[in-house]
DNA sequence: CAGTGAGCGAGCTTCCGCTTGACTT
């Protein structure tokens, strides 16, 4: 048995210590944070100096029990959990609950996984530090403060489709992307002019090369740069001058899991999500260090191993020890850049994703500690006889690779179009050039770009918002939300001007043309486009939240934490502070705030004179035809992605009326498309068949909606591998792999066996051990506090609602008669009334009620 | 499961940051 007890948060970090710290410790891992404020919304005593009341999550009961068990037997605990505000406030809750004592338990830190740096720390514990747990509380707090106290609003005032929330993460990274748009939307496309020459020249073996050069300025009328070439005509091009500077490149720093996510989307395509899945994968399997950090630190004994590395491997002149400084404030840097942990090992993980994703980790960390590129750098200038401007010519010359050794492939792939660094013939001074060609291309201002997912990310670190461990559950949790999506973009072809000056040696020799061609625009990929309702509720909370959604919030709210930190601040006066002047916006909100449903006129129905409007409706967004209040009722459409409320016209709007429409016949049966609760659809023999999202329903053909239903039939075909008792039982292909449906029930096939040689008898086993596994506990429909009476396992019970009792069954609220008393009416006699109103119609009920 | 769009009802949701598996159809 062992005497010391060290915990940590990881258990890969875990192993790797016992190693290092032998057989006097046992090491064992709590796997993050073991205790939280429970779901309730009385979590904070906001009465009470906001104490917070904590609970055990029941996914961390069973690790708590282990760890108790084992400080039980330890004479010393060791907490090694990270070194920053949360690692801190987790190694208090571990005290809290192993009920240690605070005085004599030992808190180490160490910011590498590395024999001198644990050794060194297991000499110097110190106790935990209350300043920065009280910190983390802060923190912990105003976070359920503000995302408990404003998602309920939004639930009153917008809608109750879908689950809105926000938060002061969530909502800023919304704000980014809703504001981003419309200054895209509002961005004044504008063209200008630039210039370009070709010149024919020989090279060092006599070869005729082309030379490339540019006009630094640019025109921003046609007649302008149509003049400029004119002017050209005849001209004598001389060299005046060649500069030649040396310059230098100098390695990225290693990787934090920012620069991660960036790299691995624009080299290998991957989402944010998908790089910290493969990065835990290469992690867990030792390969690299850990992949959750915002520090660029590389221990001393990485350096050293990457410096012998890269002598070994490309000699003495390539190495440059180096060690960098993170930029982001609001780093805590309790961990190390990501690396891998063995520099020698050149390929690693099991999949092509994970090799990829390893090898770009090694050579960005090796790169890091190599040499400066040298370079050099030539612009010549080359006068023109008719006129003052001069043209440019650009080259470089790589003189000593260093770094660019290893990081050349990547650079080349590069999201930005990079200029073409050329290597320039021999000129010189006073030369004269033949003109080939000279061009006046029509360019075009770019607005801002669109973010994708880890650009976003990006943007979040730089306003210190979010953490490593947080970027990517932000992304996936905006786009739950339905507040933005990612989507590719087709793009539009634009046409744009080339005019074209010949050289006074070609075929057509000194002849200006012009002509209009094309170019693709606005092609996107997995970019991030707010919703409606991302709008919607930006807007809202834009306008009643402004200091919460503010970029500078987190930033303003963090010092206060550091204050707390460092002692200077009590934890419960900041909250204090925060809280009451928030919780007045809250319930003047609440109070006075209109319900927000992004309402835009669009124009009057041409037939009717009635008004278009588009709208939030309760099941999304809507065009509406009509009010409520008019003779005849209103009509309502869905307004279907790619249309937006935001962008729809008059016209798209009155085309959505024209549904559901016949379409053309399909095996003597009548097709028709139209729009319904889950999306557009063609019915055809009673069958519907979702369209694909993003599909126009206006749109489709006949032919498509063959295509369809043809694809829909043969997918069912292949989900079925097996079938028994004439389909009651079943083996199906599902998203997860093969599994049997027996009526409502699925059970699992286990991995060992072919579920195309399952027999019927080997599926009732399953289905018979599954059973006993989980014993069934019973469906009997939960029961309401409000409840009066309940019948049929309670599918019909009799509720006192706030205006009077109901019956509820099968998911349909029937009001009581005035004259039946709710306790003591009888199953037969609520039949009755339900069957009356199923038979009877909503629609009279609703007219009779009125008159 | 398929054209809903005030007519309510109870009870549910929700935050951010640490960390892994368990689980889904």
């Amino acid at each position: 048995m062992s005497k010391n007890l060290l915990i940590v948060e990881s258990p890969a970090k875990a192993k790797t210590i016992e190693n290092i710290l032998g057989k006097d410790f046992t090491v064992v891992s709590c796997k993050g944070h073991i205790r939280d404020l429970p779901k309730e919304d009385n979590a904070i005593d906001v009465n009470n100096n906001f104490i917070p009341t904590y609970i055990i999550p029941d996914d961390k009961k069973q690790v708590v029990k282990e760890l108790t068990r084992l400080a039980k037997s330890a004479s010393d605990v060791w907490l090694a959990t990270d070194e920053d505000r949360e690692g801190e406030a987790i190694s208090w809750h571990l005290c809290e609950v192993l009920g240690l004592d605070e005085k004599k338990t030992k808190r180490i830190v160490f910011h590498e996984i590395t024999k001198p740096a644990i050794l060194k720390a297991v000499q110097n514990p110190r106790i935990i530090n209350r300043n920065v747990v009280d910190a983390q509380q802060a923190r912990r707090v105003v976070d359920r403060l503000v995302g408990f106290k404003i998602s309920p609003i939004l639930w009153r005032k917008i809608a109750r489709q879908g689950v809105l929330s926000a938060g002061r993460v969530q909502s800023v990274a919304v704000r980014l992307v809703v504001e981003r748009e419309r200054e895209i939307e509002q961005f004044k496309v504008s063209s200008y002019y630039k210039i370009t020459a070709q010149f024919k020249i020989k090279d060092a073996s006599g070869k005729q090369v082309l030379l490339k050069a540019e006009l630094p300025e640019t025109f921003s009328q046609e007649k302008d740069a149509r003049q400029f070439l004119e002017k050209c005509i005849g001209a004598v091009f001389t060299i005046e001058k060649i500069e030649v500077k040396p310059a230098k490149k100098s390695p990225a720093p290693p990787f934090t899991t920012s620069t991660l996510q960036q790299d691995a989307s624009r080299k290998l395509g991957f989402s944010v999500a998908q790089t910290m899945q493969i990065a835990q994968k290469l992690y867990e399997a030792g390969k690299i260090t850990y992949m959750r950090t915002d520090s660029t630190n590389l221990s001393d004994t990485a350096r050293q191993a990457m410096g012998k590395q890269i002598t070994e491997e490309y000699g003495p002149k390539y190495w440059q020890e180096r060690q960098y400084k993170t930029k982001s404030d609001s780093a805590q840097e309790a961990h190390e850049a990501i690396r891998p942990t063995y520099f020698d090992v050149r390929n690693a993980g099991d999949t092509t994703d994970e090799k990829k994703l390893y090898e770009l980790i090694w050579k960005r960390a090796m790169a890091s500690q190599m040499s400066d590129a040298q370079l050099e750098r030539t612009i010549v200038d080359i006068g023109i006889s008719t006129q003052p401007e001069k043209l440019q010519a650009k080259g470089e010359v790589i003189k000593f690779d260093g770094f660019l050794k290893l990081y050349i492939e990547s650079a080349l792939d590069d999201e930005e179009e990079n200029e073409e660094e050329t290597i320039l013939p021999p000129l010189k001074v006073g030369q004269t050039l033949d003109l080939k060609q000279m061009l006046a291309t029509e360019r075009f201002k770019r607005p801002p770009a669109r973010y994708n997912e880890a650009s976003l990310v990006r943007n979040l670190e730089e306003l210190g918002i979010g953490r490593p461990s947080t970027y990517a559950p932000i992304i996936s949790t905006i786009q739950q939300r339905g507040y933005v999506v990612k989507e590719n973009r087709e793009g539009e072809l634009r046409p744009f001007r080339i005019l074209t000056l010949t050289g006074p040696a070609e075929s057509k020799p000194n002849t200006l043309t012009a002509i209009t061609d094309k170019e693709k625009t606005g092609v996107e990929k997995a970019k991030l486009f707010p919703t409606d309702m991302g709008r919607v509720v930006n807007d809202f909370l834009v306008k009643h939240f402004e200091n919460i959604v503010n970029y500078d919030f987190t930033a303003n709210i963090e010092k206060s934490f550091d204050e707390i930190a460092h002692g200077k601040k009590q934890w419960n006066k900041v909250i204090g502070e925060f809280y009451y002047p928030f919780n007045e916006t809250v319930e003047h909100t609440l109070k006075t705030a209109e319900r927000e449903t992004g309402e835009r006129m669009l124009g009057e129905e041409p037939q009717t004179g009635k008004p278009v409007v588009a709208r939030l409706g309760k099941f999304g967004p809507m065009i509406q035809i009509g009010s409520a209040e008019d003779e005849d009722k209103p009509r309502f459409a869905s307004v279907l992605p790619p249309l937006t409320l935001n962008s729809i016209t008059l016209e798209q709007a009155l085309e959505l009326f024209k549904l559901p429409k016949e379409i053309g016949v399909y095996e003597g049966k009548n097709m028709k498309v139209g729009v319904g609760r889950f999306g557009p659809y063609v019915l055809h023999n009673n069958k519907f068949y979702s369209l694909p999202k993003n599909t126009d329903p206006l749109l489709i053909n006949q032919e498509e909606a063959i295509a369809i239903i043809e694809a829909k039939k043969e997918a069912e075909a292949n989900k079925i591998i097996q079938s028994f008792e004439n389909g009651a039982i079943q083996i199906l292909n599902g998203k997860f792999g093969p599994y049997i449906k027996a009526g409502t029930q699925n059970v699992k096939i286990p991995k060992s066996k072919d579920p195309k040689t399952l027999t019927l008898q080997d599926c009732h086993d399953l289905i018979a051990e599954t059973e006993t596994k989980q014993p069934a506990t019973g469906k009997q429909a939960k029961v309401p506090a409000n409840a009066l009476q309940v019948f049929e396992n309670g599918s019909i019970q009799i509720l006192d609602g706030r205006y009077g009792p109901y019956i509820k069954a099968n998911g349909k609220n029937i009001t009581l008669p005035k004259n039946a008393d709710p306790k003591t009416i009888t199953l037969e006699e609520c039949k009755q009334l339900i069957a009356a109103v199923s038979s009877g119609g909503k629609k009279t009920s609703k007219k009779t009620a009125k008159s």
